[in-house]
This record gives structure tokens, C-alpha cells and sequence, in this order.
RNA sequence: GGUGAGGUGGCCGAGUGGUCGAAGGCGCACGCCUGGAAAGUGUGUAUACGGCAACGUAUCGAGGGUUCAAAUCCCUCCCUCACCGCCA
């Protein structure tokens, strides 16, 4: 959420920096909005302090002696009629502030500065590339193809057990899924400073109000029937960036760097909206398992933090050797509650292209407003908005993906990265 | 699921209808004391919104209700703890 005082401040600027994202921000609603909530704040406000007012001199007259009713008679008649318009007023008031709320709920954050301005994904910065992309000197093929040549893979029995974009693993490549997630557990455990954290993957409508993912994206989200409203988690996310909402931190709790936490976690997604989009193979699946990074911040180390928590993830390619490419996302690709976002792409033979396998964002002080996460500055003694970061560390499903396609030989065996040998009892290939 | 006890400020904890945003303590900040520290001691110390300010309003788990007036009484819900039942 926006700082509803900056926008009052200047509603034509921060119009502007929402415009550079493709969002329409209607200055004139919100001016009249704005003027009614203060209307109908004073309103009621006088009503009630001229209440509160007269219940105190009863209240006075009484501990003197005097009768309730005479206490209330000698006060004011006139409080019976204040009744009934406080009533009025107050619900008013809270109206008002109702609207004004989802209004604010539904705007996006505004771009950093330094985020390049563009319509769509089109316009992304690449920023650099790893690695070379192998050449083969036969058919390439994709990682469906491998993996069900190996008996690995089998789209047909998740569709028959669940739906489409349910995939199956067996063997060595359910093993290999498994070597990767703690292989990545490790690694940012070990090397990056994150503490390891389980959550739960069900989560009520406040955790995803606090990350940004309701109101405005119900649709994507798996819910569940009952009453309780709970959905299945979009991204660990959701209730790892939450374990802050309404908590205040000591600067001391915070360290020398933030909070870091990693987290695996499945991932669940309805993928409204991508109908007939990576059908084929495991890359846009509505359930996948992903190692993910947040980091709780100081603001003024939010930037840097950025940088850090992206060469985590990089860190993982390296070590995995996939080629890939870093893009920063221009204004128009950002995403609902992002203040940056660099992308990681990874390199697959399968569809000669890079493809997403990292997302990292910095959010600001967006998601922390949305959750009342706070910390007291020591400078001030006054307790401020975190700030709040996340990545994929990596999405482990299109890890699989990269692995299968560009470790891919001639005879349709896969290489397997030599750092994961001791994650696999020092199997080195997939031959089914 | 049943029964019982609870949910109050950064934390602990008083407060069962009136001048209570809330005693006291801890913590924290600034002073005094000290050669320096500890101990002791004094003062201050919630958040949000509105206002240049004085100040006003709201907030005692959430939502409704009673009342001139609710942390306090009533109703519903959520959560925590204890015991019982069931169970991976």
C-alpha cells in the first residue's frame, strides 16, 4: 500500500509513476474521496467530543451526589438527539474510510527511480549473461521428450489423478527434485545467512492482503470450501514475509543485515487466465515446488539487499553450471507490489530460449504498510515500516527442466551437475 | 469435539460502569550520584487520524448490543492455555 500522505502530498506525481506501469490512477476520485473522509471525519468527531463532553459533567454531578436524572437533565436535553445523529455520522465516517482503503488496497507500488520505463516485457533490460548455451550435434529435444523416454516423466497419469498441468515422477527424478530442494536449502543456509523456516501452505485472506496478493488477484489463487476462508499458497511468500505482519521489531532482532529466511515450499497456482501457455511439460504446472528467499530490512539497506538476494539465486545457477540471463524488468512488467524486479532466465535447448526461473524483487515499505510489519530505529526511537524483499532461490520445478535439457546427450541420458553427487548417493546420470 | 481459564501498552501486570489511554513493574531515553562503572535516584516514554499549534477523536482480541457514559455488562466469532476424548 502507498503512503496515503505522499499521495495527498502529490497525487499528479504519484499519478504519473503509476501511469509508467500501465496503471490508470484517477487523481480526481481520490481528491474528492480524500475531502469527504476529512468531512465526514470532523463531523462525526465533534459530535462525539461534545458526548464525551457531557458524559463527563454527568458523571461529575453524580459522584457529587446529585440523581442520574437529575444529572442528566441539568447537562442537556440535547444528548438524546446527538444520539441518533452519531449514528449516522460515525457510520458515515467509516464508510468513507472504507472506500478510501480499497482504493489504496487496489493500486500498485511505484516504481524505483532507476527501474527503466517501458509498455511490457519487451522492453526488459538485460543486465548480463552466464555461462554458454551448449551446442548439440544432434536433435535437441525437451525435457518431456527425455523424460518420458527415460520412464521419468508422465503427464498422462497426473492429468488422470488431478488435471491438466499436474505432472508425475518417478525414480531418480523424484529423487533428483529432492536433491535439488535441499541442495538449495543448504546452500543459502550455509553460505548466504538465511535460517531455515517451515510454514504452513494454507493461509487465511489477511497474510495474502498483507503480501499484496488479495484483493486484486483473487483469481489466481486456489481457495478452499469451508468457511474459514483459506487458500493454498500462490508462493511460500505468503506466509514467510507474513511472520512480520503486526510485529514490531528491536533493532537488535533485526542484526547487523535484516532477516533472512528460507523456506521450501509447493507452490500452488490456478494459472487463470494462461490457458493454452506452456501446456506442454513441467514449466507452468499448477503445483511446483520452490526454495524461496525473504529478506526483512532496514530501509536504508533495502537497496543493497536487492542486489545481495539476486546473487543468491544466481549462486545457484553457477554452481548448477545452467546458462542463464539477468533482466531487470522495465515499469510495465513489474509486478503488483514490486518496487524493482530482477528476473533470472535460464537457458533451455528445449525451446532455444531463456526462460524465468527467478523472480527478485524489493517492495519497499508496500507489502510492510499493508501488514503493519514495523521495527524501532534506534535514531528515532520511534517504530518505522520494514522494508521487504523476495526471490526464488530457485523455482525447483524448471530447475528440473534445465537440468534435464541442457545435461542432454545423444542417446537421450542426462548429465547431472557434479555438485549435487552427494545429494544423490553419486548417481551422475539419469538413464531411466 | 467437550469442559474450564484467559486475551489490556515494546514486555509483565492491575483495573468489573463515570474525571481511564489506562496503576505498578520491567525495558528504553535523558539527568543526578560516581574517579569510572554497578547499585541507587529523578524525569520522560503507545499508535493512528485531523490540526501551524493548543488540542480533539479513535484504539484494552474482532464484530454487534445495552447505557447519557463501556477495558469493565450482554450476544456472536477468533485465538491462547489446561484437562478429557479422538488421531498422523
Amino acid at each position: 500500500m502507498l503512503d496515503i500522505k505522499a499521495v495527498r502530498r502529490d497525487p499528479e506525481g504519484v499519478a504519473a509513476a503509476l501511469a509508467t506501469r500501465g496503471f490508470t490512477f484517477d487523481v480526481a476520485h481520490f481528491k474528492a474521496l480524500d475531502a469527504r473522509r476529512k468531512q465526514a471525519d470532523v463531523d462525526s468527531q465533534n459530535l462525539l467530543a461534545e458526548r464525551k463532553s457531557a458524559s463527563k459533567q454527568i458523571g461529575q454531578l453524580v459522584n457529587q451526589g446529585v440523581s442520574v436524572d437529575d444529572a442528566k437533565a441539568r447537562v442537556h436535553a440535547t444528548l438524546e438527539s446527538i444520539a441518533a445523529q452519531i449514528d449516522v455520522l460515525t457510520e458515515q465516517a467509516r464508510q468513507v474510510q472504507g472506500e478510501l482503503q480499497d482504493l489504496l488496497l487496489a493500486v500498485p507500488n511505484l516504481p524505483a527511480p532507476d527501474v527503466p520505463s517501458g509498455a511490457g516485457e519487451n522492453e526488459n533490460a538485460e543486465v548480463l549473461r552466464w555461462g554458454q548455451p551448449a551446442r548439440f550435434d544432434f536433435a535437441v529435444r525437451d525435457h518431456v521428450a527425455l523424460g518420458e523416454s527415460l520412464g521419468l516423466l508422465d503427464a498422462d497419469t497426473g492429468s488422470k489423478i488431478a488435471g491438466s498441468r499436474f505432472t508425475v515422477m518417478y525414480g531418480e527424478l523424484a529423487r533428483l527434485q529432492r536433491a535439488l530442494i535441499q541442495f538449495m536449502l543448504d546452500l543459502h543456509t550455509r553460505e548466504h545467512g538465511y535460517r531455515e523456516i517451515y510454514v504452513p501452505y494454507i493461509v487465511n485472506r489477511e497474510s495474502l492482503r498483507g503480501t499484496g496478493q488479495l484483493p486484486k488477484f483473487e483469481e489466481d489463487l486456489f481457495r478452499l470450501h469451508g468457511e474459514q476462508g483459506y487458500y493454498l499458497i500462490p508462493t511460500a511468500e505468503v506466509p514467510v514475509t507474513n511472520v512480520a505482519r503486526e510485529r514490531l521489531f528491536e533493532a537488535d532482532e533485526l542484526g547487523a543485515q535484516g532477516i533472512r529466511y528460507v523456506c521450501h515450499t509447493p507452490c500452488f497456482r490456478s494459472e487463470a487466465g494462461s490457458y493454452g501457455r506452456d501446456t506442454r511439460g513441467m514449466i507452468r504446472q499448477h503445483q511446483f515446488e520452490k526454495v524461496e528467499l525473504v529478506q526483512l530490512v532496514r530501509p536504508a539497506q533495502s537497496e543493497a539487499a536487492l542486489e545481495q538476494l539476486t546473487g543468491h539465486a544466481e549462486k545457484v545457477l553457477q554452481l548448477l553450471d545452467l546458462p542463464y540471463r539477468k533482466v531487470v524488468l522495465c515499469t510495465g512488467d513489474l509486478g503488483f507490489g514490486a518496487r524493482k524486479t530482477y528476473d533470472l532466465e535460464v537457458w533451455l535447448p528445449g525451446q532455444d530460449s531463456y526462460r524465468e526461473i527467478s523472480s527478485c524483487s524489493s517492495f519497499g515499505d508496500y507489502q510492510a504498510r499493508r501488514m503493519q510489519a514495523r521495527w524501532r530505529n534506534p535514531d528515532t526511537g520511534k517504530p518505522e515500516l520494514l522494508h521487504t524483499l523476495n526471490g526464488s532461490g530457485l523455482a525447483v520445478g524448471r530447475t528440473l527442466v534445465a537440468i534435464l535439457e541442457n545435461g542432454q546427450r545423444a542417446d537421450g541420458t542426462v548429465a547431472l551437475p557434479p555438485v549435487l553427487s552427494a545429494y544423490l548417493g553419486g548417481v551422475s546420470t539419469l538413464d531411466g
